[in-house]
DNA sequence: GCGTGCATACTCGGATATAAGCTGTCCGAGTAGAGGGGG
DNA sequence: CCCCCTCTACTCGGACAGCTTATATCCGAGTATGCACGC
């Protein structure tokens, strides 16, 4: 099991952005945290698609968020850039090979497949009671702001 | 995010050897369960070198479980197959770039990182709840015993 | 009848191809703003 | 002085390689069993 990188570059963009006064292209978010623009433009497409930021095109141009900052959970951006999709997905090989369970009996969910939605609804759970507010609140936003009024 | 597919394999062999007589070989097991043998030898491998079954080798040979199944949990198996490793890794980038940190800021984890960090707890927490014992308790094993019993 | 040695068939284990997904990069379409010209 | 047009520079968006990881397979090393032989 492995979480795209381009998770943590997002969260930390979605950070600057609930603390920027207007549109920040990518460019500038990829100096701010030194990674690859090109790669970094990637991932923010993705959480353009799933509607956590906006897109404003031509010169002065950039991203901003559509929500509140405390209306954007943690789960939110996590689930734009790396999916939705359940981590575990049962194959129901309880239905095939020589031991192979009677469809009557299939009715209610495997419990291998229970122990992992539970599992993973509480990895859910969990990152859905943070938003991009209470990550801005931990940090010192002093520097942040300084950098971003800085023109270059 | 995606779990391998062998987990599933894995946790349905060791409920199988939960209720086995004796050591079952691979080839066994994969009829059993109607996968291919060739690659879930490898993720009983993983199994043995986590030390969650022996391997008995030559003839009559096969795998046994190391513990009672009531000792053996789901996160074991999950760990043992898919590794161990956290699914997030921070690069504190929040270090790097025009808005670094100074080091005296980073002493305590980073605020993404924490929420991640709780989150896998969260999940591992789940996993580690439920037992190979549960997982048994949770189907009708006389089908499975009979065919167990069964030589062909 | 009993112990010993051997041949056999079966087991696991690691080394080897193939496919998929993540990582990283590039260039083109489209647009908002700035500047110059005309009224 | 104000409005309009054009031109530019800057933005996002999707299409294109490289590489690590997961998937699937095969064959070889090692061993417990069963049998045949000798005592």
């Amino acid at each position: 099991m492995k979480i795209s990188g381009g998770v943590e570059w997002s969260l930390h963009c979605c950070v600057v952005l609930s603390e920027a006064e207007g549109p920040v292209p990518t460019a500038r978010l990829a100096d701010l945290h030194g990674v690859s623009k090109s790669y970094l433009a990637k991932h923010l497409q993705s959480l353009a698609r799933a509607g956590l930021v906006h897109p404003t095109e031509g010169r002065d141009g950039g991203y901003v968020l559509t929500r509140a900052p405390g209306d954007i959970t943690v789960l939110d951006v996590v689930q734009a850039v790396d999916g939705a999709a359940p981590a575990f997905r049962c194959t129901e090989i309880r239905q095939q090979g020589l031991l192979a369970a009677p469809p009557e009996q299939c009715t209610t969910p495997c419990g291998i497949a229970k122990v992992m939605a539970d599992a993973e609804r509480a990895w859910r759970d969990t990152l859905s009671g943070v938003t991009i507010a209470d990550l801005a609140a931990t940090l010192d936003v002093t520097v942040l702001k300084a950098t971003l009024a800085a023109s270059g």
